[in-house]
DNA sequence: AGCACGCCGACT
DNA sequence: GTCGGCGTGCTC
């Protein structure tokens, strides 16, 4: 008879975990010992559902009543998916971006290990020869040719499909017990002891180069720069250079680019100079490959990584260095749930870590302009081109009191025939895509607007449709006026199909492309394009700033801003700094190397500062002269923002959350923070929402967070909050 | 966010 | 009589 049929009660204890729901707060789980590892993923019942959490500590106490405390339901996780470096970065971010701490958390996830699937790699599938008598394939050839080579060693299907060894005679050798398919990992390449750099097609650097290569090889422990370096002065060989000590040391770098910065040229650069790992992780890759690429960066098999925003929130074995190229690029911070920005993480870390950090631009934002100025970051200035390469001419031209064709004032049609005689090609900018960005009816004054956007619709003549750009809502042109019937829709304003037809129009000798979002969306068509325009196919360029970014074509030697009038008087405050931006990046489209270019803004206002500053002084000058003024008004980077934004079907849903919220949160303010609004947004209702915000400004970080946390708990309060949608953005980057 | 619970209108 | 609308509350 056997003894005691009581059993112990298994020895357990608590984990505070994160889950993925939009709740401001930790939950505490019972677990049977030995317990999981912070950073190791669980199953819980939450609710009556199961969801994958994160384990962050093992508190001795609950914060609740420990009768409401559930086990959890599995483990998943033997090893830890994030180490302590990174949770204790991803703590830091909730608390920062005051963010629910799940979403944070499992953002550093890719999606499948955020759905409970295992850490590993999808394992290879591999043939190779077992023993057997093969003398039975004298008669199968094929069979007998997949056998000889498989006697070369194991290969996988994909490799013998290449080498013409179909699945059918491959099963055939299994079925005679010759071969076998086996799953394996893959190969993981230790390329830490054996650093290889191809000095092939290694540039001679201009002693600004030379200079920058050298501070930052010679750079130790957490120091940020800032390399600010005009077009074409070579930004990318300093990088590869401050590099080198760093792989050789066995130690991996992270290479952040902007969304459209990922090209396939990129990444070939980093891959000659060093012939080790590279890999990219981006928004385009399929779950399984972002998940391979992701434990390449977190087991150390991939030296380099190249990838745009989420990347810094990747996990890495041995991480010794951050570069940001294009730093201004505001795709660097997330527009929707957890908003938070990857560059200034990205200093974060690399303190975190102890590392150099490296942000690149040939025009920095004026929080990084600042932060160099006040010696937060050390400057390195690129302001030559190597070679013999001459610094384009700029030029303001006046478009008031001329009869202008198609936005083409006669001066600039003068520049550009010249041009265009010396078989020189020209490009010309107009944001603004489609036909006309108005139709109306020249009987009754109707206007063609958008039913679920304040906008009104832009008319697209190719495919004769109207186009909300900011919906996406699209229909067909009406043949005549819905209100009054008359034939006469007339568009109004300037949108780039326009232009294109005009140019045919106006240098009927030349051939002309245009490239915007409209004609580049079938896959590959822009690379096509591109490359039409580099063996010159066409003379006239004109493009959306999709055309102004990265893609360099030396024949070009006069660009053209058509107008940006618009630009200049947009309510934002940052709209001068993105226009600058803007205006230096297409500048730096127009010559290089031999031929001298030419830059031409066209504009209603040639007397506007902004732009005097800009085609005479240059970029360096203007944000200087702004972010004096942006210190006189105290706005950031001088003080600090978090906008509280509101959406709902109803305005007066927006109005009866946020009016509360302030009424009750202004009188708890501290001197130090302002509370402006709330108010609607510039555009009221789009896409069927309207949409409020309320802005808090403070003088200090620690001021604003306390008053962000007060908002918050009210927010709690709030019956009205759950009637909208709303959310918290701290350090946002443009208003509504 | 999900999901259940709960209390009021038009339908097999 | 029920199906289902969305307000309210809760999730360790």
């Amino acid at each position: 008879m056997k003894k005691s049929a009581i059993t112990p009660p298994a020895a357990q204890a608590l984990l505070r975990i994160v889950l993925p729901v939009p709740l401001r707060r930790e939950f505490d789980y019972l677990c049977p010992l030995p317990l999981p590892a912070p950073g190791c993923r669980v199953k819980v019942p939450f609710g009556n559902r199961t969801l994958v959490g994160l384990v962050l500590s093992h508190p001795q106490q609950a914060d609740i009543d420990m009768s409401r405390i559930k086990p959890v339901t599995a483990v998943i996780d033997n090893t830890p998916v994030l180490s302590e470096a990174e949770l204790q970065l991803l703590a830091w971010a909730a608390q920062y971006y005051l963010h629910p701490p799940g979403e944070v958390y499992l953002q550093a996830l890719p999606t499948l290990l955020r759905k409970g699937e295992d850490a590993g790699y999808k394992p290879v599938e591999i043939w190779h020869l077992l023993e057997g008598d093969s003398s039975t394939l004298s008669r199968a050839i094929k069979q007998r040719q997949a056998y000889e080579l498989l006697q070369q060693g194991p290969m996988t299907p994909g490799e013998l499909a290449a080498r013409g060894v179909t699945s059918a005679t491959l099963n055939a050798l299994a079925k005679k017990q010759l071969a076998e398919k086996r799953e394996c990992l893959p190969d993981r390449i230790d390329w830490h002891s054996h650093i290889h750099i191809n000095e092939d097609g290694k540039p001679r650097l201009t002693t600004e180069q030379a200079l920058a290569v050298s501070l930052l090889q010679q750079a130790g422990g957490f120091s940020p720069f800032l390399l600010e370096g005009i077009t074409g002065s070579g930004k990318t060989e300093v990088y590869l250079q401050a590099m080198e000590p760093v792989l050789k040391a066995g130690k991996q770098v992270l290479v952040m680019v902007p969304e459209i910065g990922l090209t396939p040229q990129t990444i070939a650069r980093f891959q000659h100079r060093f012939p080790l790992p590279v890999c990219t992780l981006h928004s385009a890759m399929n779950e399984r490959e972002r998940l391979d690429a992701w434990l390449a960066c977190k087991d150390g098999s991939a030296a380099i990584v190249i990838g745009t925003r989420s990347a810094l929130l990747t996990p890495f074995a041995g991480l010794g260095l951050i570069i940001i190229d294009e730093e201004h690029d505001s795709s660097f911070k997330q527009q929707d749930g957890f908003r938070y920005h990857a560059r200034d993480l990205a200093l974060l870390r690399a303190r975190m870590l102890n590392i150099p950090i490296v942000l690149g631009s040939a025009t920095p934002s004026f929080e990084s302009l600042h932060n160099a100025a006040s010696g937060k970051y050390q400057l390195l200035t690129l302001s030559q081109r190597p070679g013999s390469a001459t610094v384009a001419e700029h030029l303001l031209l006046d478009s008031r009191h001329v009869q202008l064709e198609a936005g083409l004032s006669p001066q600039l049609q003068q520049l550009m025939a010249e041009e265009l005689e010396k078989g020189n090609q020209v490009m010309l900018f107009l944001n603004r895509r489609g036909y006309a960005p108005v139709l109306l009816c020249h009987d009754c004054g109707w206007l063609a607007d958008c039913e679920r956007c304040d906008a009104h619709y832009t008319w697209h003549k190719s495919g004769n449709r109207l186009h909300c750009h900011h919906c996406d809502h699209q229909r067909a042109k009406p043949p005549h006026c819905p209100q009054c019937g008359s034939l006469q829709l007339v568009g109004t304003g300037l949108g780039t199909e326009q232009v294109e037809q005009a140019l045919a129009m106006l240098f009927p000798q030349y051939s002309t492309i245009r490239i915007d979002r409209d004609n580049t969306r079938r896959k590959g068509s822009f690379e096509q394009h591109l490359e039409g325009i580099r063996a010159g196919k066409y003379q006239i360029l004109i493009g959306t700033q999709m055309l102004a970014k990265g893609h360099h074509f030396p024949d070009v030697t006069l660009v053209a801003m058509l107008d940006v009038d618009g630009a200049l008087f947009a309510g934002d405050f940052r709209a001068a700094e993105r226009l600058a931006q803007l205006y230096i990046q297409v500048a730096g489209r127009a010559g290089r190397a031999s031929k001298p270019g030419r830059v031409v803004l066209q504009t209603h206002h040639p007397d506007h500062a902004l732009l005097q500053d800009l085609a005479n002084q240059g970029y360096r000058h203007f944000a200087q002269t702004a972010l004096e003024e942006r210190h006189q008004a105290g706005l950031p980077p001088y003080s600090y923002q978090a906008l509280f934004r509101c959406q709902a079907t109803q305005g007066e849903a927006c109005r009866e959350f946020l009016v509360p919220l302030a009424q009750q949160l202004i009188p708890a303010l501290p001197a130090t923070v302002l509370c402006l609004g709330p108010f609607s947004a510039r555009m009221e209702r789009k896409a069927g929402q309207y949409r409020y915000q309320m802005l808090l400004q403070a003088s200090n970080r620690r001021d604003l967070a306390s008053a962000c946390r007060r908002a918050l708990a009210i927010t709690d309060t709030l019956a009205a909050a759950r009637k909208v949608r709303w959310s918290l953005d701290m350090d946002p980057q443009e208003l509504w």
